[in-house]
DNA sequence: GCTTGCTTCTACAGCGACTAGAGGTGGTAG
DNA sequence: CTACCACCTCTAGTCGCTGTAGAAGCAAGC
């Protein structure tokens, strides 16, 4: 119930208190209410929405989205339609990119595999890589 | 033979122009000879360099990856174990950064699958983004 | 009341690998 | 002669933080 300060919200959250003050600073996070001395105090819904977001960033979101989807939240009696279509558009972009790191994986090994432990000037995975020309000395 | 200007460099090498000088800028090309009027030129082996450069980019070495592989070029007789060590280290990379997309993948599918088209108030996918405590309204 | 040591504060620079823009010069084709 | 393009330099922006410097607040022990 009562107020804490940053470093114990960032102890709850596994967050780094310069972490959090970014946050505050893009707006990600309200502008904090200040103690006297001019220490941000936090409650129970800072907690929360902290929790959101790092669980937002954990599972690749952007920051952009995660605003987005807290911004959907204000409505409560919407449908859930746009914050279900982030989420998938999100998917699609992961699956995209597992693909292609996929294709990368397998280049790479054929790389590796194609070494023959050589001279440098005749290393495969040199020319490999090299490849878009063929070599011409000097 | 003839020396080309930086747009032809860049258009034999798909590579934009700015990139091209950034490249020189951080030392990754050499500084190159310029005409009277001061633009750039660039021969043959440049271009070789470049679209080693450039395929090493696209196969997900990072600046100072290829900086060493092009610095142990420079000793053509040494044995390449070193390079093939880069090329396994960033294999291995790559293959713990496909296994922790996996996971996430298979994160965000349950979470898209979960969603009942539901009030925003009880969206499964909002719930799941944010636990770590259960809602406390207000 | 003083020191020690931790927490917090602000403000700014840096990472990686570019990309984009402003504002200017050089060379050539019609 | 003028239009146009390619080229030049320099600077700042992208994304999501992280790290630093230097100052001030605060609790506990002596």
């Amino acid at each position: 119930m009562k107020p804490v300060m940053i470093g114990q919200l960032a102890r709850e959250t596994s967050t780094k208190v310069t972490t959090i003050r970014f946050y505050e600073s893009i707006g990600l996070l309200r502008s904090a209410p200040r103690t006297a001395s001019g220490r941000r105090t936090y409650d129970a819904s800072d907690i929360e929405r902290l929790h959101f977001i790092r669980n937002g960033r954990r599972l690749g979101f952007s920051v952009d989205e995660i605003r987005s989807l807290m911004g959907l939240a204000q409505n409560p009696d919407q449908d859930c339609g746009a914050a279900s279509a982030i989420a998938a558009q999100h998917l699609k972009d992961v699956e995209e990119r597992l693909a292609q790191l996929a294709v990368l994986r397998d280049e790479l090994a054929m790389l590796s595999q194609s070494c023959t432990k050589a001279r440098m000037a005749d290393c495969r995975i040199m020319k490999a890589i090299g490849k878009g020309h063929p070599q011409a000395d000097q």
